[in-house]
DNA sequence: GTCTATATTGCGATAGAC
DNA sequence: GTCTATCGCAATATAGAC
């Protein structure tokens, strides 16, 4: 096999396997054998299983770090909550695994739980709380809501949109063409929640 | 070991330990260790180890039959809406493994997925969909509010609290002292949301 | 850098004594 | 109904050839 490929190749199999069966669900044999490498490069390329899937979530959870693009200073808080919504539901496309390692390591924490998945959650949860606050004291929500229980509701509806999906797909659809549908049902919900009513 | 005591025991320890790290995390050794009794308990009395997963998830899932109560019909949709809210919190007080069993059946289904837990949830999100239907017809609710994105809405805030509390209790309380404001927290946001705006 | 071969451990299941 | 002992297998990790 080509130089590089073998690692890529492992990293590939290796996240579409534990995303599939979780970390203690699948065997590094049947990953190497379905990456068409030998068991052994797994330690010599991560140090062993664990050190795979560390490798596995450090990727997934790297595109956490884009909060930070959706929240530009000075705009709207109404404007970036739906950016959020946007971006979380391209996310789960572009990358249907990643909520099944988010999910998985908030039920069944491995040892990867602190140092990678704990700080990319909270820190999504703590910038939507802060929007909600900033809107707050600008008087375009409601004082008595509270940011973070906010933050935590328009959260839960969109990734629970995607967690629910094998239980759920024989009443409404999944399909990406809806995805608009979804970001304007939503938003509605939760805006029409939180926004000062007109006087 | 006393008679009964001994399968008890074993669905219990098993519950605990298969709730913090899943059916492939556990070896029924473990389990049969912390119960007290001989590994061939489990056969004896479940079959092998799925026998006893299954048995749990039997156990753990049992509760969601209980959806048939709070819908008491006639009923306003709205305080049914709210009965769901304090019946879900509810049921991740008294039993807190019941979200890990959830949410890990659905992000990595095992062979019990489709019997067990694929039904109970599909009810509940069903019914939950009916009531905003049935607001949305006798005019309580907005026209254009989707009844199944409401429903898994509404279930994806409280839910969500619950699952994302390892990321988060450095943000929120999650104290059962907090659930009465949770309730009106999450009500306020998701009927604010729903209901038809005054003329 | 990649392989084969092997060491070692732990798994689930079960036979058979009591 | 419960136990001990053991079977057969699959797991991870690694030594050493190429």
């Amino acid at each position: 096999m080509a130089k590089a490929d073998c690692r890529d190749k492992l990293l590939e199999v290796g996240t579409r396997l534990f995303a599939e069966r979780g970390l203690y669900g699948v065997s590094i044999r049947e990953i190497s054998l379905e990456a068409g490498a030998s068991i052994s490069m797994i330690s010599y390329y991560f140090g062993g299983k664990e050190g795979l899937y560390a490798a596995v979530l450090t990727a997934q959870f790297a595109c956490f770090d884009q909060i930070d693009e959706i929240r530009r200073p000075g705009a709207e808080p109404l404007a970036v909550l739906e950016g959020y919504l946007r971006w979380t539901i391209q996310r789960h496309r572009n990358n249907p695994s990643l909520l099944r390692f988010y999910t998985s390591e908030l039920t069944n924490p491995t040892a990867c739980f602190n140092r990678i998945v704990a700080p990319a959650i909270g820190k999504v949860i703590r910038i939507l709380a802060e929007l909600v606050d900033e809107g707050r004291r600008q008087g375009l929500f409601r004082q008595e809501v509270q940011p973070v229980s906010a933050a935590l509701a328009l959260a839960g509806m969109v990734n629970y949109f995607f967690l629910s999906l094998l239980a759920t797909q024989d009443l409404i659809s999944h399909s990406p063409a809806q995805d608009e549908q979804l970001v304007r049902q939503y938003l509605a919900i939760f805006t029409r929640g939180i926004v000062a009513a007109p006087v």
